[in-house]
DNA sequence: CTGAAAGCGCTTACAG
DNA sequence: CTGAAAGCGCTTACAG
């Protein structure tokens, strides 16, 4: 900027006036100051500028796995929401680690991004005290934050939860499983709470190897479902906590002779083409994601400036086979 | 910093010592230091750091859309590279547009990343010149830049296609249809060109009717489908050129009478559990993604500083049975 | 309409 | 071991 104000002979807030297209310069001038911009190939360092402005017009995107496609597309809906407003997004996957949670938030409040989205890992989320009274607005997203009292948009896992089981019984199922992700997870507590609540007020009894709690993987869907198919009163019916959970457990109960209803927990691509299509409890990753990210705004504008709010978002139960039947055995 | 040191009673630089853990400073300055730190709150202003330093440890991803499965995969993989390089990543989707990619591919340089992974849309990116002459590194991944000579990671997708193609007709096919994406797409051209020199070199002939190339929407694929199934000569086979062609092919054909055998450019989730389970050219996402990413940190270490290079991965066949039949008509 | 000075929050290069 | 000065590339607040 230096070389191009002594190129045209002019001062540095001239060069910084025509940058930045402000009034009051000259046609002349200003065309002077173009054609030394364009001579020296100069590009306007935002990094710089946006020192002094004390914004960084970028917002921080914390999330457990880009590749998911829940989170995916949460993400692009955030991304549109930040675009909308001029900011840039920085993302991170956390990979349902605390700690790599908190080493890419204070990365890049260090940053300082103007504010930050964050699907929190763990359970305590106070180091970001420091953070959000410095002023970096926080909106959480999927899941509340742990001992920390912050803005957060959710779904309605435990109603969402109730409702889909509470199918499974209107079509004559009594023996019901429930396969959800680790219990330290928010959601997959909610869920399995709702699992519970529907059970109970249908007067149903709950054993133990009916519901599972843990790590998503394959095998450990497999040894559930076998546990709640073996037993002495076998499951005709499975509620699936997550899309990971509901994939595997189609890919598994393909492979059984056994015909069980099952609804799953969050829709996902080809539900409706898989013989039988699955049933799904739907949420709404865009709409989550657009929410938070709205709602981080407001509060970047100062137009929401109170105490931390809770939003729900509504599922939506879609009935598309795999659940409408009543009990095979 | 300055409130730091002013109330250390030291200078400026030595809080920077104590900041960045460089050696020479006594345990009992270091402690009064420290002790300030704490006493105010002081998080260091990376961004204020960066400026001087030159460097912003940061690099941005431009790709067509953050929650496509495929890009999703991609992303993560170049996330996990750029962690493992202590750089933070901005990313940004273009939705295949040209003016799109280019406000975030110059906002991400104005913010002075250290280098660019991108998905190129469009077929001019010479707009890159002054950048990359500015020295930021730029790799573009899936598909080659338009009037740019610069390092490119891509999957072979010509090689790909013919084999699927070749695969379609060593079951007896002779009339494949072909579904694209968009034409101007490097690698819905690609694509389209394996499958022409597969049909070629098996002496077959292709009809017009029998291969469509434009946007991924279920109407255009279900027309396109029709009019290769309705013509004089119908079509026995299908080569679908991306997971979006195949999954809406999918579900066309799950609602036609004729048993068409199918083979998908790209293999996506649930492919084996479908019926029939679907037969894809799989390419590796996270695979191109990693290299593109391994390449990009290799040019800013200055590992590597030749000019342009290409790299094409390999595709693997993977048959699941939608296509090992022969012609139903 | 124009520009010199001060400053954003750090680090570099140097001297003591 | 420690720190004052200069500077990274821009903008703010002001004076002319």
């Amino acid at each position: 900027m230096k070389d191009v104000a002594a190129r045209a002979g002019v001062g540095l807030k001239t060069v910084s006036r025509v940058v930045n297209e402000e009034p009051g310069v000259t046609p002349d001038t200003a065309a002077r100051v173009q054609a030394a911009i364009d001579a020296l190939g100069f590009r306007r360092n935002d990094s710089a500028r946006l020192l002094r402005t004390r914004r960084t017009a970028s917002v921080g995107l914390v999330l457990e796995d880009l590749a998911d496609p829940f989170y995916a597309a949460l993400s692009r809906a955030v991304e549109d929401v930040a675009r909308s407003h001029g900011a840039l997004l920085f993302t991170g996957s956390s990979a349902e680690d605390p700690r790599r949670e908190q080493e890419l938030v204070l990365a890049f409040c260090a940053r300082r991004v103007d504010g930050l989205v964050v699907v929190p890992a763990g359970d305590d989320h106070r180091y970001l005290l420091p953070e959000i009274a410095a002023g970096v607005a926080t909106v959480f997203v999927d899941r509340p934050a742990g001992r920390l009292d912050a803005d957060v948009v959710l779904t309605d896992n435990a109603g969402g939860t109730r409702e889909g089981v509470a199918h499974l019984i209107a079509h004559g199922h009594r023996r019901i499983g429930f396969i959800g992700d680790q219990p330290g997870i928010h959601t997959a507590g909610e869920r399995l709470r709702g699992y519970r609540e529907a059970m109970a007020s249908a007067g149903l009894k709950v054993r133990p190897e009916w519901y599972a709690m843990g790590p998503t993987t394959p095998e450990r869907v497999e040894a559930a479902l076998d546990a709640m198919l073996g037993g002495a009163e076998p499951v005709t019916a499975l509620f699936a906590g997550n899309n990971r959970v509901t994939v595997t457990a189609v890919r598994v109960l393909a492979g059984r002779p056994e015909r069980i209803a099952l609804v799953g927990f969050d829709d996902f691509e080809l539900a409706d083409v898989l013989d039988p299509a699955i049933t799904v409890v739907a949420q709404d990753a865009p709409g989550i994601g657009r929410v938070a990210a709205q709602q981080l705004f407001r509060r970047l504008d100062g137009i929401v400036t109170d105490g931390a709010s809770r939003t729900e978002l509504p599922v939506r139960l879609i009935e598309r086979g795999s659940a409408e039947f009543p009990p095979q055995q």
